[in-house]
DNA sequence: AACCAGTACAACCGCGTCTCA
DNA sequence: GTGAGACGCGGTTGTACTGGT
């Protein structure tokens, strides 16, 4: 247990900021920039190691950061996102817009992770409840077996598979990381035929080293701070209080991220119909329409492969389908305008999706 | 009022990766 | 190619706060 190589150095103070040491700070940084860490606690006055300064600016000082609570929506999303991804926090937190890994990661540990153990029930069911706490787990459950697209109800105990890792070469889709097989076998039970590659989808980019290919404006983002890039790669950031989405295309950090899992069918794919069993019209998917659909609404299952084809544009999905956040200054936008002018849905879904709130 | 347990979250730590001389 | 320093990430700890007794 020794401190940072820069902390060796010098007495350096620790433990809480004052307000004091967040002014300076917050003068340097506004005034020159970070620059190189280790040097910001010397110009800017204070007894603090460079890391200590980093952390604080990045997790506390930061000017975009949102604070506050986190909304059901926020909640919902991080409990997707950390199926999908795992303990990768700061992947989660990149599609959580003003939110720190730290803030997240917090999160997930003091409220989450408790009402998940508490709770007694897979993540899966957890997260249904919380889309649509009318909806019971064996409600969500049963909605599985009525799905037409779906394995039948007699299969559906055969949800283990001993050897994920060769599904997954069916779909062409590498390596996947240890801790994420945990979750195969929720994702993989009712498996569908490998998805094909739409070669010559004009609405595509060219495809991505996967053999992805990539929509263009589906959303339209705007990178607000350069300095908040991901390699080139541009996460939704979104224009502060305006809730408004400007700008460019999505990319995909899958590219330099081995461990980043590509595309697995996901459970809201293979219950909402969308993974590939036929028709050639495009549509939008929400993924939360599943999760609703269940009791009384009357539910139409899309059956194209157009979408979802990796997990960011899952995630995106996911974001897309979240109902504008109360307390958040968006990381979610309305489904409709998230569909772009050449998609229309074409699935009927009654959402009777009751206001929820976060109750941890 | 005092104590205690539980909770939230700020901050620290070690380690892996990256960058550059 | 290599080593040192910087950076970034995830796990863990420490502390302030809150509510119950």
């Amino acid at each position: 247990m020794g401190h940072h190589t820069c902390c060796n150095k010098q007495k350096v103070k620790r433990g809480l900021w004052s307000p004091e040491e967040d002014e300076k700070l917050i003068n340097y940084i506004s005034a020159y920039g970070h620059g190189c860490w280790s040097s910001v606690p010397r110009l800017a006055g204070l007894q603090r190691c460079g890391k200590s300064c980093r952390l604080r600016w990045i997790n506390y000082l930061r000017p975009d950061l949102k604070r506050g609570t986190f909304s059901p929506q926020e909640a919902a999303l991080i409990i997707e996102l950390h199926r999908i991804l795992g303990n990768r926090w700061s992947q989660i937190a990149k599609h959580l817009p003003g939110r720190t890994d730290n803030e997240v990661k917090n999160f997930w540990n003091s409220s989450i992770k408790k009402k998940l153990i508490s709770d007694g029930l897979s993540d899966l069911a957890t997260f249904s409840n919380l889309i649509n706490p009318n909806v019971s787990f064996e409600g969500f459950w049963s909605s599985l077996n009525t799905n037409p697209n779906l394995i039948p109800a007699a299969q559906q105990d055969q949800v283990y598979i001993a050897d994920p890792s060769s599904i997954l070469q069916g779909f062409n889709h590498g390596d996947l990381k240890a801790d994420q097989m945990n979750y195969i076998h929720v994702n993989l039970a009712p498996l569908p035929p490998p998805m094909p590659l739409l070669l010559d989808t004009p609405s595509y980019d060219s495809p991505s080293p996967l053999g992805c290919y990539q929509p263009q404006h589906q959303h339209v983002l705007k990178q607000e701070d350069s300095t908040l890039s991901n390699n080139g790669a541009a996460p939704p950031y979104y224009t502060g209080d305006h809730h408004e989405v400007i700008n460019t295309k999505i990319t995909l950090p899958l590219d330099d991220d081995p461990l980043m899992v590509p595309m697995m069918p996901k459970l809201c794919e293979i219950i909402n119909g969308s993974m590939p069993y036929s028709s050639s019209v495009a549509h939008e998917v929400d993924p939360f329409a599943s999760f609703s659909c269940s009791q009384s609404g009357s539910t139409t299952y899309p059956l194209d492969p157009n979408v979802l084809t990796n997990q960011m544009e899952y995630i995106d999905a996911i974001m897309s389908a979240l109902p504008p956040s109360s307390s958040s200054s968006s990381s979610s936008m309305s489904l409709s305008s998230s569909l772009s002018p050449s998609s229309s849905s074409q699935f009927v879904v009654n959402h009777n999706l009751p206001s929820t709130s976060w109750d941890p």
